[in-house]
DNA sequence: TTCCTTGCTAGAGCGCACTCTAAGTCAAGT
DNA sequence: ACTTGACTTAGAGTGCGCTCTAGCAAGGAA
């Protein structure tokens, strides 16, 4: 087993790394989402495990968990007890989540879709034909 | 052509119909990515293609288009002018960041679901092993 | 020794998209 | 006449996730 000897990043190295800024490291590690290892003189120094973890962060991140849940993960791994389960269960049911949102962008992503295709259309036959076709967005007077 | 007798809807029906609040049709007015037509008394009229406008706004906002680029299709839009090629152009690049951020986003979530794995694994072969896996955002003293 | 770089903390500030409040108008119903 | 409810405005407040600032410390190079 490899005890010691094992290769240390300050919060720079990790900031260059992961692509998260030190501040943003920082920050996670105050919001709960961390906890890094110090020198006696109080620099963070990452361990493998530690730049494993903040690109774990990246990949709830990006999918839209927020940070209390990440958080509420985090709190449940540090616990010192087999949470497994419980961690599975909150991963999953973000999975859930974020495969439905990923399915009603699809949807907002076809509606914009047939827009372009409409323009497509319109510009296709262009022969200037007056007040063209009918386009949301517009507006005018009313006024009782 | 129809001109007169277009069914029309207040601020509240429009937000029941659309699921957006009233509030939130009045932040996207100010905004200026809508123009309702009003009555004398200043009362909001919508009618039904305004109801499609904020639709559409819907599409856009859904998928990740800030209000201000929102804003700058809805200006194209109201120029007068024959700006369908520009408008295209907006949402064909914003078609385009929405599919890359989907992919990503598709990424990410197989991060999430390789972790998923992972720990049912790991589950499955309980039999109450140690320490287990070597698990991230796990943590520990070094202190140099 | 004097820079320069990199790190530290506490806490303020920012941009975004709402979301809500206060104070008022107006029309219909009892 | 009064109440109710839906509407109006300007502007304040909220929650989120950073992002930045000020002021300081430590370590290495010139």
């Amino acid at each position: 087993m490899t005890t010691a000897n094992e290769r240390v990043l300050t919060i720079g190295e990790v900031a260059e790394a992961t692509g998260v800024t030190d501040h943003t490291l920082r920050y996670y590690e105050k919001a709960g989402l961390l906890v890094v290892p110090r020198l006696a003189n109080g620099q963070r120094r990452y361990r493998e495990m530690d730049v494993k973890a903040v690109e774990f962060i990246g990949h709830l991140r990006r999918t839209g968990m927020p940070i209390r849940t990440i958080r509420e993960y985090a709190d449940l791994v540090r616990s010192g007890k087999d949470t497994s389960a419980e961690r599975m269960r909150l991963l999953e049911q973000h999975r859930e989540n974020v495969v439905r949102d990923l399915a009603e962008q699809q949807k907002h992503l076809d509606g914009i879709t047939l827009k372009i295709e409409w323009y497509r259309a319109a510009m296709d036959q262009r022969q200037d034909s007056g007040p063209q076709f009918a386009e949301p967005l517009s507006s005018a007077a009313l006024a009782q």
